[in-house]
DNA sequence: TGACTAACTCACTAGAGAGTTAATATAAGC
DNA sequence: GCTTATATTAACTCTCTAGTGAGTTAGTCA
């Protein structure tokens, strides 16, 4: 630990002292991977930031990919189950018949309402998502192993809102749907400049207020889209 | 040049020798960057590749920021022109009485089109951009710089489609277009396993069939969703 | 033909980066 | 209070990386 924060606190015992140092580990990769991604960030980088030496790393977490893994994992399973538990009451709520909105918001309000209530980390770790997600080589990956079961739950009562939609309608939506949920995570700071500061990046409750229902008009559209196509 | 390839085509002008091997090297590298990114990709994997020293990227680009700027621009001008060129097409054709889907059109089938018909370079590019686009570091100037123009033309045309509409809402519209664009440019091949290859995350066609129509219900929602809720 | 120049390579440097192993300090447990 | 286990650092190694500057080869053009 760095000399300054010792002396504060010395009455930690050993396992304390070690979840806590695990944490600000954790916290700062999960910073700065969120800033620079997995090749732009060395050891060096966290343990400085830190304060321990950069072989602390090393002893704690194996090597670097097990750190990034670590980092990932940590807040992915908090709400990959969060969500799976709000999709289960929504379901067992409506009795089987669920709108398409409100599948939507049980799946989107809930994860947007951990960034906006969650704090700094969080918010970092939405951007580590994102950027993830759009990883070909080992992101999808991530994402599958991670959260295949929330969103195939999803996908479920989706189908039941609309049940005369096909199946690759209800899929291409989803794929909509996550990659403007992800561009969003990113907070890339684009939408404040495009549209001189009347957005800001930063403003989950504005996107939490449209998306669920703009989504669920684009999956009605498409449905009836489909539809009249198929038919003709 | 590679000794294998040098003996074939022994007629080439300094000229053309040149500007052939810059090609190919903006090829490979726009291959293996759009694939790992900036920071996995060192320059003697590009060289390797090509055959080629791999001080002499240094020779023609200076230094591998550049050489990344490069590959960027060199098909971001393209596109970013073409779809200025067709949005004002559509202008004059609807004499300004635009509709939110056929600006949508003009849009994102310009640019789809341009990933099916265009070749394997230009999927790479593609996935490239998707990457650069949820990257905050230096990501999101890069999107600002070359498509800021193209971007305001198109919400200038979707403005005039949805008179009554509030301006954010149309800002955070768009937002919620271009995450889905990337997601679909990254290919990550996540919908393929998530749909049990009932999607195939190559298959632009079907996301060009989809996706402005699924946008546009979305924007009339949202419009109509704001607009009653300043009401009340 | 011969000077000139552009394309490209070679041998290096300086430094970073991940990771290993041995040493040290400190708290825990008996 | 002594031993052991754990946390942490220091010293090092080994590989790789971007980049430089001098050199080589081969078209180009007067």
């Amino acid at each position: 630990m760095s000399s300054a924060a010792k002396p504060k606190r010395k009455r930690l015992t050993k396992a304390e002292q070690r979840a806590e140092t695990i944490e600000q580990i954790l916290d700062t990769a999960e910073y700065l991977f969120s800033k620079h991604g997995l090749y732009g960030v060395t050891l060096k980088d966290v343990a400085k930031r830190v304060g321990v030496h950069h072989t602390l790393l090393n002893y704690y977490f194996e090597d670097k990919k097990k750190l990034f893994d670590a980092v990932f994992e940590r807040r992915a399973v908090v709400t990959s189950e969060r969500r799976m538990r709000v999709l289960d009451e929504y379901d067992k709520k409506t009795k089987g018949k669920p709108t398409v909105e409100g599948a939507l918001r049980a799946f989107l309000d809930t994860d947007l309402d951990l960034y906006i209530e969650g704090g700094e980390g969080w918010r970092n770790y939405a951007a580590l998502a994102s950027q993830v997600a759009n990883t070909p080589e080992w992101g999808a990956e991530m994402m599958d192993q991670h959260f295949d079961p929330v969103v195939l739950r999803l996908i479920d009562l989706l189908k039941k809102a609309l049940p005369d939609c096909s199946e690759e309608d209800i899929f291409w939506g989803y794929h909509f749907v996550t990659g403007a949920l992800m561009l969003t995570l990113a907070r890339t700071g684009r939408i404040d400049k495009l549209s001189n500061g009347l957005c800001e990046s930063d403003d989950f409750l504005a996107v939490k207020e449209r998306m669920a229902s703009f989504m669920a008009a684009g999956f009605v559209a498409v449905c009836k889209q489909q539809k009249a196509k198929r038919k003709s």
